[in-house]
DNA sequence: GTTCCTGCAAAAGCTTTGCAGAAGA
DNA sequence: TCTTCTGCAAAGCTTTTGCAGGAAC
């Protein structure tokens, strides 16, 4: 996608395209890594000396806000972007902390006690060890696990 | 579920029963809707008033890791928690906030792309309107859109 | 006595807000 | 000029950590 698309894009969500926009989206598109404000910001700024978070927030809940990206709650307490729009789960590897796509038929989930609800829009998280990480297993180094509280052990 | 339940489901989980964790457990299955730490600490303070929220976060890890509640990210940039650790799926409603929870069938929901993952938890998520809303409804007055940013007109 | 539990205070980290200057039409 | 965009600084919140006193066995 050029810059030129981006910027289509933008524009026919009915978003301003500055320089600003254009360049965190095209970030968006080029990174399918669910990156985080940080991440975005500290990519960016390199290249946008004067480029500030509250900027990148902005924008990124603007895009939100216009389906050019939606965010994604994987918790580690910090949202995630994703220009991909369409319909697709995530999947977050304990392991290694990285999350991956997977397709999804969200058309035939079926669901039971939503009826009379207005869906907007449904998403479908998982959370496991990736087969990379699965190979070189030894253990989930994750720190959130076993961190400061031991399970009590009856005798 | 009495004291006496919530005891030994705590013994059973290899988690020692203390008064606290008791209490915190007991207000998690009393009071299906998905609190936080925060309107957990709230109401159980005025009962146990040397409770600290560091308490609250240790026991809501603890019961986590095992397997006696579950945590949702539900995108308030705070964890809610829940004691139904069956799968089910949770509903926000845009309008009022409230989390609802449904029934939904796991086993056939059909994915492309978790070929060789480990998948340890599947989790279903949606947004849109409840039934008390739609009936009221004037228009979302969630705070969260349309709060600082406009959207561009072209003209 | 040893281990585990609890909680205060402080720190850390992400996100939001106030306000003002800059940019654009 | 008027509106929109940007960004610094500060504030607001949730969550984590360090450390120590206390309870349990």
């Amino acid at each position: 996608m050029t810059i030129k698309d981006i910027q289509e894009l933008l524009e026919a969500k009915g978003v301003k395209p500055s320089i600003t926009r254009l360049k965190i989206l095209d970030y968006l598109q080029r990174h399918r890594s669910h990156p985080s404000v940080d991440e975005i910001y500290r990519n960016l700024v390199q290249e946008i000396p004067t480029l500030s978070k509250t900027t990148v927030y902005n924008s990124l809940e603007l895009f939100v806000e216009n389906h050019l990206a939606q965010v994604l709650h994987v918790g580690d307490n910090e949202n995630r972007y994703d220009a991909d729009v369409s319909s697709h789960g995530h999947f977050k590897c304990l392991s290694c902390g990285k999350i991956y796509d997977f397709g999804i038929d969200f058309e035939n989930i079926k669901v039971e006690g939503l009826e009379g609800f207005r869906v907007y829009d449904k998403s479908v998280y998982c959370q496991g060890i990736c087969p990379h990480c699965k190979v070189n297993e030894k253990e989930v180094t994750n720190g959130k696990y076993g961190k400061r509280r031991n399970a009590y052990r009856q005798n």
